[in-house]
Order: C-alpha cells, then sequence, then structure tokens
DNA sequence: GGTGTTGTTCGATAGTTGTCGAACAAGGGT
DNA sequence: ACCCTTGTTCGACAACTATCGAACAACACC
C-alpha cells in the first residue's frame, strides 16, 4: 500500500488537531518524544493491533509521522522537525503539560 | 441557565484541542483574536444561529471563551491570559498560519 | 513449505458530532 | 401590552469516529 504521508504544508490546521485530540494518540506522540522511532506493536495502550493501526494512520494521514518497513515490523517516528517549523510551540505546549481530569 | 465556565486546568488537552479542531470554531477564535469582545451574533459564518450556539457552547466548555449577558446580547471574549499562561505557544501556533488545502 | 510474528484491511457496531428548523426564553423599544 | 431582536434548547438526521474480531498479506526463520 502506498504509505501516503502528505505534506505537512498541506494538512489543514484543523486536521492537525484532531490528530491530537485523542488520548490514545497523545500517548503514542508522547511515546515517540521521548523514545524517537519505535515499532507500532511497541504501543500497547489497551486497545487492540486493529485499533492501534487505526490510530496510526490517522497520525500518518495527517502528517504527523512517518513510517517505513524493517522486515516484518514497521518503524514509526513523529516528523518534529517539520512540525516545529509549522507550528512552533505546538508540539511543546501540548505535551508539556499534566493530565487533570 | 449556568454559563459552565470550567477552569482550563479541569479541562483535559484532548478536550481544548478537540475544540480548537474544526473550522467554525477556528474562525470564531480567530476574530475574537483579533476583535476582542464581541457578541454571538458577529460570528455569521454561514452557520445557522442554533449551530453557532453548539460551536460557543463548545468552546467555553472547553475553557476557552467567557460568556457575559448584556441586554439582549451576550458578549463573548477569549481567555487567552489562561490559555497562553496553561499552553504557551499553542494559540499563536494554531492562528499564525495560512490555510492550506 | 510450513509456522509464527507483525501489521493492515474489512465489516460491524456503538457513540459522538455538526447541522438544521422550530420552539422557547429574556430583554428592549415603542 | 405588543413586537422584534438575540440566543438557547430540543428533537432529528446524517456523517464521522473509535473500537473490535476475523481475515488477509508480508516477511523471517526453522
Amino acid at each position: 500500500m502506498e504509505p501516503h504521508e502528505p505534506d505537512l504544508t498541506d494538512v489543514p490546521v484543523t486536521t492537525v488537531l484532531a490528530a491530537l485530540a485523542d488520548d490514545v494518540r497523545l500517548q503514542i506522540v508522547r511515546a515517540l518524544v521521548e523514545g524517537g522511532e519505535a515499532t507500532c506493536g511497541s504501543f500497547d495502550f489497551g486497545v487492540s493491533k486493529a485499533t492501534r493501526s487505526h490510530h496510526l494512520k490517522v497520525l500518518r494521514e495527517a502528517g504527523l509521522t512517518r513510517t517505513r518497513a524493517a522486515g516484518t515490523s514497521r518503524l514509526v517516528r513523529l516528523r518534529r522537525d517539520e512540525l516545529d517549523k509549522l507550528y512552533p510551540g505546538l508540539l511543546d505546549a501540548v505535551l508539556g503539560t499534566r493530565t487533570p481530569a
């Protein structure tokens, strides 16, 4: 299948925000910020692998991540450079917070 | 009715992001940033007043705006100070962008 | 070739959300 | 008192989304 990793500048802001507006996906992003590149399987946040795959697709199609094949696994990484360039401060603001109610 | 304007720190990040992840609501926020306080009716972005009222409710309950009565109108304003304190850079990052595809 | 691991895709389903018109409520004029 | 303006609330409806199990594909390894 085609990876379908759009250029961030082609993605509406609302799509980027919507991609980040989910708890599971935020946890994935947090893990990527801390751990760098990671396999899809490493994001076990209490959801099935079908759901996990779905969330990774949402992040990818929002231009937030890149995925490359590595054997039978896939390595995902955050496109932080582009993100910080286009939306400076966004990621820090979103991640640099405690988790309230 | 109770205004129900929660403290921003009580609102999950995902709720804040979801509130901003809509085109109509982003236009409202943009208008508030530029124009300061404004009446609900001034946000005519091609939606009915029922829909507009709904969006303003979403913003209010996400802790992003405050509403006060003024005669038959209601004045809405952005809680920018609190927003910038809790999520520094978020608003600038979200608003300081062109509108792609 | 067979088996196991890793992901993706395909329905299906339940829940959420954006949208509207119509009804309602609260004020301000006159 | 009457009407008009301004908003909110109430269904209703369509569209989207998060979730799952099961089926499938790709690869590694024995």
